[in-house]
DNA sequence: GTTAAGCTTGACGTTAACGTAAGCGTGACC
DNA sequence: GGTCACGCTTACGTTAACGTCAAGCTTAAC
């Protein structure tokens, strides 16, 4: 058995899924798109310290607002043929791509947001003339259910 | 029959679609959705100044990451219904928790970009150093398809 | 030896925002 | 009197990224 602390560590599925915070269900998705493929032991999965890089990579991705696809063409990149390099000139192209896209998104939140703010100083400035009393309810903030992930258990590292 | 370049102007469905290149499917879902609700004469839509006020609202939602349902509460608070003041109360909560959120996405996407941006600069040394050659191939966009709807018609203001 | 936990593979359900097609009505035009 | 062009409704199809069963296999525990 190897020892737990080196790169041979292996990984069940459910530990990656509570490391990473996503479901088996997810898991398996991405290894249905092409994005994973762990090992088998018998039926089940085995993921290695490989697996887990590229899974934090297809996080990593979703985050930055990447589709699955896009993220698969990336990691394609980053393994087979050559050292990468013809085609990492490619995934540079996307993520340019996406900075452009990003930084106009931005841009209207901003104008959604000025306009936002002028209409509440609006409502505010009104309400403080007629109903001052109204003001304090509403501050209070709407509550964000968030969070519903099966356990809570902890697993070392 | 009005001056056409007054508010009593009207529209039709393909004329709005034309001027803010969506398709009428669309204005019909937001329709359906209770975004919008033009008069009808018979069965046909007739989209009046208002109509078209809300339809690039909506759009400008749309740009800035909002759902058509988000976008529909934040129209409802631009029709007061009553001058009640307990209602613009919960109307500024609102703008309020619509604030914070687009205030969220926007920290949200900083951070993608900020993250795009070093992977593109470890990308480009990267490349600068294998293979510059590969350098301008980057540089170019992808082609953005865009447009397809029917004419080209102009429609005077 | 029989629960229980955890894994597996289907396979259908879901949400958003429409696309697309079928079938029908209406007026304009040649 | 066909045939566009435009409009209507109803309704099924689509994509993304999973969620949610159902049914079944294994292994550890009691």
């Amino acid at each position: 058995m190897p020892d737990l602390r080196r790169p041979e560590r292996t990984y069940t599925i459910r530990q990656l899924c509570i490391e990473f915070k996503v479901t088996p269900r997810a898991l398996r998705f991405y290894e249905d798109k092409g994005l994973l493929s762990p090992a088998r032991e018998g039926l089940n999965r085995v993921y290695n310290y490989r697996d887990r890089a590229r899974l934090t990579l297809i996080l990593q991705g979703k985050r930055v607002g990447l589709s699955l696809s896009d993220i698969r063409e990336i990691l394609e990149l980053y393994s087979p043929d050559d050292g990468g390099a013809a085609q990492a000139a490619k995934s540079l192209r996307k993520f340019r791509d996406q900075i452009v896209a990003l930084e106009a998104k931005r841009e209207d939140i901003d104008h959604a947001l000025e306009s936002l703010r002028e209409g509440c100083a609006a409502m505010e400035a009104r309400l403080a003339n007629t109903r001052p009393d109204l003001l304090p309810q509403a501050t209070e903030a709407v509550e964000t259910p968030r969070q519903r992930l099966d356990a809570v258990h902890e697993f070392a590292k």
